[in-house]
DNA sequence: GAGTTTGAAACT
DNA sequence: CAGTTTCAAACTC
């Protein structure tokens, strides 16, 4: 910034044009900007670096997405010029592109309260635009995560983007000023809209290789979701933006397993990355949209906030992905746990939701890709011919699988049928699950309604202070790699066990009334079962091989009939210190919503809020949340995520570190310097997260 | 649809 | 923690 270039080279309205243009490349290679980019460059890292990375970076998972999203974003910069949001400034009108970046920012800037475009905004070099571009339009909107962050530090991000983009928002603000109300209006007229369409187009975007693409949209959200936050003063807002942010990044956590699950099903070509493919044709190694589409459902809940309403009134055919989401929201925001939205979705009675089919499709990538086929056909009708790309392979089994699901599911459409709990105890499905009832539902004396909110909501507290892992999820799903206290058994990706373990005296564990069979799980040591035959694996080790093939099909449609329960998934693997805990729980490292906190859970206990009910539970526990997955949204299995993402998506460490549940970043997250910034870049993509070792 | 069976949840 | 009761889903007829 201090270099004598800068001045001379002043930046002008279209800087791309004037880069690519014959006198730039002429100045270029007269002048001395090697040595000022550098310098510029690590200026420009060195802003960033000003910023505490704690402060900047406070949830390790969350810069670890923003990370690898930086990287995928780079590398698109320069190898992808068609990206949706940069083809502009690649292609004739680098300008346009410059100036979307501008105004992303300026809004950025206006979102958060913060004009202050002009300082610095002349000391640039011109050879830096490139960067300064890329910056502009990476931090933006990567920080954004950071901005929602637990800790809601807003303010280091946006410094921290004032830093970056400054420069360039300075000089170009104004062509771009006219088109931003409007672009503001149109978000907050379409908000919901876009949020719901956001998802799909986003999962589109997680499984594209792209992934450049959505980034245009995410930015949008995660903008929107700035402004949210902002114009929501009073207090409850407040708190819902929080715990939304919170949700939000909780998820974030979570779905990179989603997103290693696409990656390797795009790569093998599963039919439902049919819609995933970019331009590019390359998978994409960046969880971030998948993130991104979590975090957005979260985030829909939180700006759904104000839209809460009686759910009474919703159909099983209705609006299915409002409808979910409205519903979601409503236990999501208010829930003094998580055990509810996230960990409560999977059990959605089939039909019930449809939204969980769509919206937590990139949820549940779970043994069984159905959830992709959920995804495909959801995204169908707003996904542009262009998104597909490697097309769907209509005959495979899963794809069969996936749609005799869809079909049963959408048959079906009832829900609980209380008659005694009032719905307000964990006999009731859907309090179980954190939702309301709604009029599919046959209760009788129903308290579990947005009406009655604060009731469901201080029973549930009861509920879990009485036990923290009431609302956790009962199904962990392990990894095939994994070598647990189930040995040899847990060898398939459909491999999971009931958590708690059943207490099947009569059925044999052959029916319904066993939640391991019910689950479509085996038995396990855990269960206490008598007579065990469960054809998933019986509690004696005994045959789990009838769950692969046909009989893992019949058992997930079993699972999918009805409410499995919760999937969780088991990270042994990288957190073998909790795997191997004789108790359920303690087999579960970072399973569990309502209390357990898990890799998951890192974000959850993030939030204040979230924490609050968690304060019962032990260390342990509150290091296993996660939330939970029905049949339909079954936990990734571990063994399907490539390494290189399991490591990059999964925290780092489940257990809590901080006595207010709050995550602890690890060290190696804090980048000092522009050097270490861009060697952790490059870090990231081949060391496992997991490694704490700085760079 | 009514009644029975079953096992989880809740209670003591 | 164990035993009992309550409850609602699963199941049978």
């Amino acid at each position: 910034m201090d270099t004598p270039d800068k001045t001379q080279i002043t930046p002008t309205s279209s800087l791309s044009k004037f880069e690519d243009s014959p006198v730039f490349k002429y100045i270029d290679s007269l002048s001395p900007i090697e040595l000022a980019k550098s310098r510029q460059s690590d200026n420009v890292f060195s802003s960033l670096a000003f910023l505490s990375p704690s402060s900047l970076f406070p949830s390790p998972q969350i810069s670890c997405h923003r990370e690898s999203r930086f990287l995928v974003k780079r590398h698109h910069f320069s190898a992808a010029s068609n990206s949706r949001v940069l083809q502009s400034g690649n292609e004739s009108n680098t300008s346009e592109g410059g100036s979307k970046a501008v105004e992303q920012s300026d809004l950025y800037d206006e979102n958060l309260g913060f004009l202050n475009n002009d300082s610095s905004s002349k000391g640039i070099s011109s050879d830096l635009l490139d960067e300064q571009l890329d910056l502009v339009t990476e931090l933006p909107r990567t920080l954004k995560y950071d901005c929602g962050s637990p800790d809601g530090n807003l303010e280091p991000c946006d410094e921290m983007f004032k830093n970056t983009s400054v420069e360039v928002a300075g000089q170009e603000r104004s062509p771009f000023q006219r088109n931003r109300d409007e672009w503001e209006e149109r978000q907050q007229s379409f908000q919901n809209e876009r949020d719901l369409r956001k998802i799909c187009r986003i999962k589109w975007s997680e499984e594209s290789a792209g992934g450049v693409a959505i980034v245009s949209d995410v930015a949008d959200m995660l903008t929107m979701n700035s402004s949210i936050i902002h114009e929501n003063t009073d207090g409850q807002d407040m708190r819902t933006a929080d715990s939304g942010t919170t949700s939000f990044i909780s998820t974030m956590l979570q779905f990179p397993l989603d997103n290693a699950n696409n990656l390797e099903n795009a790569e093998s070509g599963d039919p439902s990355c049919s819609c995933k493919q970019s331009e590019f044709g390359e998978p994409v190694t960046d969880q971030t949209p998948g993130i991104l589409s979590t975090c957005l459902l979260d985030k829909l809940v939180v700006s759904d906030s104000g839209l809460k309403k009686d759910d009474k009134g919703e159909k099983c055919n209705q609006s299915s992905h409002q409808r979910s989401i409205r519903r979601r929201c409503l236990v999501f925001e208010k829930s003094p746990g998580f055990g509810l939205h996230l960990n409560s979705l999977p059990n959605i009675p089939k039909g019930q939701n449809p939204l969980s089919k769509s919206t937590l499709s990139s949820m549940k990538r779970g043994e069984i890709p159905h959830d992709k086929r959920t995804v495909v056909t959801e995204n169908s009708s707003e996904t542009p011919a262009t998104f597909g790309g490697n097309e769907a392979d209509d005959n495979s089994p899963e794809k069969k699988r996936q749609k005799f699901e869809l079909d049963e599911e959408s048959a079906a459409c009832k829900r609980c049928n209380c008659k005694r709990s009032k719905c307000l105890k964990l006999y009731c499905d859907c309090f179980a699950a954190g939702l309301y009832c709604i009029e599919p539902c046959s209760c009788q004396d129903c308290f579990n309604k947005p009406v009655h909110e604060n009731v469901v909501l201080e029973t549930r507290r009861q509920i879990e202070s009485r036990n923290p892992l009431a609302f956790a999820p009962k199904v962990i799903r392990s990894t095939d790699r994994i070598s647990d206290s189930w040995g040899e058994t847990n060898k398939t990706p459909a491999s999971a066990r009931h958590k708690r373990g059943c207490n099947c005296k009569r059925s044999s564990c052959l029916k319904k009334y066993c939640e391991c069979f019910q689950a479509g799980v085996g038995c396990s040591p855990s269960c206490r079962c008598e007579g065990c035959k469960n054809s998933f694996g019986r509690k004696d080790g005994g045959d789990e091989s009838e769950s692969d093939g046909e009989d893992l099909e019949a058992c997930e449609r079993n699972a999918s009939e009805k409410k499995s329960h919760d999937i969780v998934i088991n990270k042994d693997e990288e957190y073998p210190d909790l795997s191997v805990a004789s108790s359920d729980i303690s087999r579960l490292p970072f399973a569990y919503s309502g209390k357990l906190a898990g890799s998951f859970s890192h974000s959850i206990r993030s939030s204040p809020q979230l924490c609050t009910n968690q304060e019962n539970g032990s260390l342990s526990d509150s290091s296993l949340c996660q939330p939970k997955f029905d049949s339909h949204l079954q936990a990734i299995p571990e063994d399907e995520a490539p390494e290189v993402l399991k490591h990059k998506c999964l925290p780092p460490v489940q257990k809590p570190t901080s006595p207010n549940c709050k995550r602890v970043s690890p060290p190696h997250r804090e980048c000092s310097s522009s050097a270490a910034w861009r060697s952790r870049k490059l870090i990231l993509r081949s060391v496992p997260l997991p490694s704490f070792s700085p760079p």
